[in-house]
DNA sequence: AACGTTTCTTGAAACGATTCAAGAAACCCA
DNA sequence: TGGGTTTCTTGAATCGTTTCAAGAAACGTT
């Protein structure tokens, strides 16, 4: 009938024959409430359909039982971005709570925050792309206000997931060495980004427990061009076996290079990334990655939120592992590209 | 000094010596509001920081300026979320409204709208993923609730924003024929997709104003590996010179497939794919692909979703041509691989 | 049956904005 | 300066919920 006119608490008190201030009582499940009138309530509740309104319920508790994230401007998270979305939004779900999207207008990291809190936007944060000294961190810390980061956080105070990039990439080494490798090369980004240095020291760490020394360190942006030239002179210089990138990117770009100097990744040297981009699985022979567990980061970031705007405060600091994902890039007989050959019987017509 | 309290209607009221009222007035820029007396109330609110409350604006306007957007459950738009979700939100917030995110539980694919509307939830919605006779246009539809659509929608009373596949694929077919390709393929998906058929459409029509009859026409699910195994026998049984696939998916394995058989994509074959996946430009050749421009896409469904919440009505379609991205998958000279080559002087060491 | 407890229910006052009828100020002209 | 207009400002009601003190009902005891 009535499309428009949701039913409100009155329409319910009404229906069941008691007092709205009872039927808020069994929503809320306080106690007290006797169980005859709590099934009253109940079925007039599921026979109109009621939910209590948002706005409504906002304006007396200061509460707005919204969990806001702010998209990455750069790319970091774009790859697997609606894996983590998904789960975030439906966590939240289940705690009643929803999802908020926000972004970033300027350059100022803290502006989008600081602007939806100005009119009580959002109960709490879920942050992502965080680096050393992030200045959202101290922002929010300073106001109180619940929130927890993907990303690796120094402060065990502050409610953080991290993916464990060194543990990631000595699953790499393992495998390598599993495989044999001795000389295994490293291709990393620029020293100062905590995920960065984060997976170098994984890289060095593990191959010292091997008794092994680095083939070479190789420090560059994360782009595939860059990948693809250097990876030249790194082979020329340092003859590795194998190289162990610090993304997708780099290593896509690395086989990219070593087919252009006509070795065969997989074959004449293995290669491994991180990330597990779908390009990983699309490229030929596919590339060994690390594949980062989204749904449980996800899953993980709004348990702890939750704890916080509850009150509750269990450690804060959790670490998982990456899935090491194998493919051809590492193991595969890299069936050689056999060249060109003549098509046969090519007739034209038309 | 209080970080926990923000400042209310009523703080500014006091502040700059006027009725709430006034600065309701002043804040919703209604007209009758002296010159003086604005200044004094917009200083105010400049230095007290004041927002008005979200919840409490919504209670009486029985609004919620919330945008609500489902994230699509199979992976349609994946490859673009990051861009889409940007242009939804920030377009959005241009209209002061925020962006609400919401997840698909079941399989019911209503749901998710239904109970965000149980409580008020949101304002309007924006759709993506629409196929024929989608049932969430007509439950929209019936309950009187503002809506945007991206994808293809019959009915022109709906607001709508496609990408052009069909002009798209022509483009592509444009470029081919440009090169002097006359036996072309198509890769397609099953009949019975809005989207799919609609770029075979721009095969065939465009093909037939060259006057080229297909060389074939394949369809096979949306799969990397069907891809790469169905383009040896395309290529035994009609020897097509370039292949266009619907998607960056069929593509990339075609252009393995092709490899598989020892032709080159690019030199040999040209290939061109749908959608320019990070992928596309990270394969070797780099893949001809054609971009859906997704920024625009957000943008124009905020702004048709916008008109028709304040009530303007304007023409609801929209189609915006994609753009081709020319790569060496159809220019290439496609610089043969050379196969394997002694690597000099590999020498073992530790 | 009356009383004191305990258990349940409710009226009324918030929460922070908007709205609109009604009141105050400013303005104009005689 | 007075009165009628017009322009600006405001008090009070309202939106749908929660909360809490206070009132009503049920219960157990004598």
């Amino acid at each position: 009938m009535d499309q428009q006119a949701r039913p409100t608490i009155r329409d319910v008190a009404e229906a069941a024959g008691v007092s709205p201030a009872t039927v808020s009582n069994v929503v809320n499940n306080h106690p007290h409430v006797r169980g005859r009138t709590k099934t009253k309530v109940l079925d007039a509740i599921a026979q109109l359909g009621y939910r209590p309104s948002r706005a409504a319920k906002s304006l007396p508790s200061g509460r707005t039982f919204l969990v806001a994230y702010c998209l990455p401007s750069d790319t970091a998270l774009n790859f697997a971005l609606d894996l983590f979305l998904h789960q975030v939004v439906s966590s939240a779900a289940e705690a009643d709570l929803e999802t908020l999207l926000i972004t970033q207008r300027g350059s100022d990291s803290v502006q989008p925050y600081a602007d939806l809190l100005r009119h009580g936007g959002a109960d709490g944060f879920v942050l992502s792309g965080i680096d050393y000294g992030d200045p959202r961190i101290s922002f929010l810390r300073e106001r109180d206000i619940p929130f927890a980061c993907f990303g690796r956080v120094d402060d065990p105070d502050i409610a953080s997931v991290d993916v464990d990039g060194a543990a990631g990439i000595a699953a790499a080494v393992d495998h390598l060495c599993g495989l044999g490798h001795e000389r295994i090369a490293f291709m990393g980004w620029p020293e100062g980004s905590a995920t960065g240095d984060n997976r170098h020291a994984g890289f060095a760490g593990r191959l010292a427990d091997f008794g092994l020394a680095p083939a070479a360190v190789l420090r560059t942006l994360n782009d595939f061009d860059l990948g693809r030239k250097l990876v030249a002179p790194l082979m020329a210089d340092h003859r590795p076996t194998a190289v162990v990138a610090v993304s997708d990117t780099l290593a896509l770009g690395a086989m990219a290079g070593l087919r252009d100097v006509g070795l065969v990744p997989g074959r004449d040297v293995a290669v491994t990334g991180f990330d597990d981009v779908p390009a990983a699985s699309l490229a030929v022979p596919g590339l060994t990655s690390l594949r980062q567990p989204m749904e449980r980061v996800g899953a993980l970031l709004v348990e702890r939120l939750i704890a916080q705007m509850t009150g509750e405060h269990p450690p804060a600091q959790a670490l998982i592992e990456p899935d090491l994902i194998i493919r051809d890039s590492t193991t595969g007989t890299g069936v050689p590209n056999p060249g060109p050959q003549p098509i046969p019987e090519m007739e034209e017509h038309q």
